[in-house]
DNA sequence: TAGAATTGGATCATAATTGGTTTAATTTAC
DNA sequence: GTAAATTAAACCAATTATGATCCAATTCTA
């Protein structure tokens, strides 16, 4: 084998990416220049360049060139964290009503007792709304895992890293009127009996309407 | 007795791999230079490298190199990666119908277009399940990416880190007959119109259906 | 608009590198 | 002193990068 295999080049090139050396929608130099520059032979380069189209951070056309058409937060993690609430109120809105419906699926007795259980610490938590936001938080979790689907419920706890971020916690709690929380509890319940009762579009429908109303909560807060 | 027994070795790689001094995917120096670096005889590294082999954290490939295959301390990649196909499919079934209605409402003329060259280059990889599959994701990622949402755009290429797994490839591979790639074609372009015609809805349901195809084509190759 | 230059795409024989194995000499522990 | 392990060196087989060449698509230029 050569001296540097094509992934070591490849993870070179995202390097550069990530760092901005290569900027977005700017070409690469030429496949002839850049092998050369990287003390690589060509083959080897294309080997990584393909690898790299693979992954999505460029794209290539014939006779042209190659492109950076990632953005920086493709490649670090650190875009799940800068994500605005509207960006997490609709992830959550293309993630939990399906959820739901995987939960009637799937969902035991004990997920259904669990989540009853938070229902009533929530509505205990009515005046406090930092112990109120907590408990919500474990709720959703908790549905997620009631799918068993271990993919959903790692995209679940990854969004709720966001949830708990201190700045949307801040913005959260003035949204968490008593009022606002009288609402959400009300639709947790009707959540939960849709699960019980093993229908999976009310339950889904009955999230929306949850979602729908924390965005407009939130949205009021936004132009306050 | 030697200076340095080679389990002492595998302990210092082994820590090497905890500290992050190795990260997961990449290969090892070669076997050569590491015994030369660790101050020990080619032989032994070999018998250390051996027995990290039997406990799960490398790979060795000859005339390769060593590949490490485990990263204790990242949590976060091992539920993702160990996901099953059917989990993965459920989990596309929640994220990507949403994701065309968010697409029709934030997607641009330029996504469409970019889409629209992946249906055709789909269609012309007909005979060839490979490209027909690499080209796929690229549409799917392309689509998550028109909803503008970085929340959404970082979970779909989550998820893509396991689709392109070696085993689900395969696996993928085998279900795609090309009689199955006509029919994934056409609801691409069902998909596609449904969006440029500004149809939420409609561009939901065609995703349904696309995913639903997906996962009989999934489940007759695991009856297999 | 036509042609030249440039760029990526593909292939193939060759050379270099890498892990795998064997053997014998050396060191260390008891 | 013996038995064990490590070391050192040479060789094998698998894999990969290389370097050269030709093709095809695009872009530039006159």
């Amino acid at each position: 084998m050569g001296r540097r295999s094509f992934s070591d080049v490849a993870a070179d090139i995202r390097q550069s990416i990530e760092d901005g050396e290569f900027q977005r929608f700017e070409r690469l130099p030429p496949s002839r220049l850049l092998a050369e520059k990287l003390g690589v032979a060509r083959n080897t380069l294309r080997d990584a360049l393909y690898q790299l189209e693979k992954e999505g951070l460029l794209e290539t056309r014939a006779g042209s060139g190659t492109y950076v058409t990632a953005m920086k937060q493709d490649i670090v993690p650190a875009a799940v964290e800068e994500a605005s609430p509207l960006e997490l109120i609709d992830a959550r809105f293309a993630l939990e009503p399906h959820i739901c419906r995987l939960s009637v699926l799937h969902g035991r007795r004990e997920d259904f007792e669990a989540l009853e259980m938070y229902c009533t610490q929530m509505e205990a938590a009515q005046n406090d709304p930092i112990s109120f936001a907590e408990i919500d938080t474990a709720f959703h979790r908790r549905l997620a895992a009631s799918t068993r689907n271990n993919l959903l419920i790692w995209l679940i706890s990854q969004i709720n890293t966001v949830r708990s971020l201190d700045e949307w916690t801040r913005m959260r709690h003035l949204t968490l009127e008593e009022q606002i929380i009288r609402q959400y509890n009300a639709q947790h319940r009707e959540v939960l009996n849709a699960l019980r009762s093993r229908e999976p579009e009310r339950a889904a429908v009955k999230m929306k309407e949850h979602l729908e109303t924390a965005r407009v909560s939130l949205m009021r807060v936004a132009e306050a």
